[in-house]
DNA sequence: TGACTGAATAATCCGCGAAGCATTCACTTC
DNA sequence: GAAGTGAATGCTTCGCGGATTATTCAGTCA
């Protein structure tokens, strides 16, 4: 269920993926074509689709790879010991505000790849939401355990956090301002919402 | 200053502009011609260029009509008398999505020009925003009046608000789910945040 | 002199044939 | 029979000439 688990590649498929990985950052998704891919690979065009059912499919594994490497990092951040809820719910949303950003200008064929695939293939977007919900929940959860936070109900919860934060993770944002506004906002944002968190826990006691 | 105020248009002006309006409602800003707006006014298209620079500039002052209005009917359901403030911020946005909702499903040209529009004229995007902003000031500003809030800057709070409700008037959900999920989002959304209020209102107390 | 014209200009759009490319499949190889 | 081939297929894109249309401007009108 988790998006993080990847269906295990066979050597060939790696080397495939591999291949057009590194064209994909190169030259983007449109400009690499699957004649190239198989030369690469010192393979024929049709062995290719013995691996991957379509061309997409082989981006879609590679921003698989992409997503849940940032996956990957957002729990390391969030599981950090000595962090509050309050506080690592501040960190899941800039560092990924933080890691968003990063591979927009420096790396900007991947984020474009992303881009491409989040748009033909609603599933894996959706797939993507909901494993960073899942994170969301396990924060919100510990949070609950630790007496930090009153939750009602964690996925409800997790979905309004992801609303709230929409704005830090849309792409109109990266052509608009500096890293240090955008976070500055990120901050005032988080601030409120953990206010109102604060003023459940105080509602909750009583 | 604030954009509800239009420069006054003369008489051949506004014959032009509404011209032209009924045009674009029926086919689309792409699918009318300056001739076919001139055609309609009895006059050549040479003289349409004495009244607006530019077929653009025409589109721009329709949906400044649309915008304007639109502001005009937050700023009406804001100032309902008997409204507390907590209701009047969620009224505003509550309408916002409505109004923005109706507008896409029932007069998809008229959603599709303000779209073209704002992409071709940043600054009127931002004109825009600051004339909303402006509206969640008022209400912010008479919340502290009423000692119904505690705010200390009022600008950068309306700033929170926006970026908080960012998804609620991004076009990308209007593909995605009915009105009725999206209000029962944003609500919770509202109740977070407005929790978030209150527990500032009780630090501002001690 | 200010309102207006409409032919001239230049920019953009449109359709269509050619080229390039993803995908398939009958076939080879080991 | 699993792995791989590469020419054949059909879909998409591209480029380009012609047509359409936004914009201008020298000139008319009242």
């Amino acid at each position: 269920m988790p998006m993080t688990v990847l269906p295990p590649l066979d050597e060939t498929a790696r080397a495939i993926l591999e291949a057009a990985s590194k064209r994909f950052l190169h030259y983007g998704y449109g400009k690499t074509t699957m004649s190239e891919i198989a030369g690469d690979c010192n393979m024929s065009t049709g062995n290719l689709y013995r691996y991957f059912p379509s061309k997409l499919d082989i981006a879609e594994a590679f921003v698989r790879q992409l997503r849940s490497d940032q996956i990957r990092r957002l729990r390391e951040v969030m599981s950090r010991p000595g962090l509050s809820t309050p506080e690592k719910l501040r960190a899941f949303f800039k560092t990924k505000l933080k890691l968003v950003y990063e591979r927009f200008h420096s790396r900007p064929k991947a984020y474009e790849l992303s881009q491409e695939i989040l748009k033909e293939r609603l599933a894996f977007a959706e797939e993507w939401e909901s494993a960073e919900a899942l994170v969301l929940c396990e924060i919100l959860e510990a949070g609950e355990l630790a007496g930090d936070l009153a939750v009602c109900n964690r996925v409800r919860i997790a979905r309004i956090l992801q609303d709230a934060f929409f704005r830090f993770a849309s792409s109109a944002i990266y052509f608009e301002g500096e890293y240090e506004v955008l976070a500055g906002e990120l901050d005032d944002l988080m601030d409120l919402i953990l206010d109102g968190f604060a003023h459940r826990q105080l509602q909750a006691k009583m």
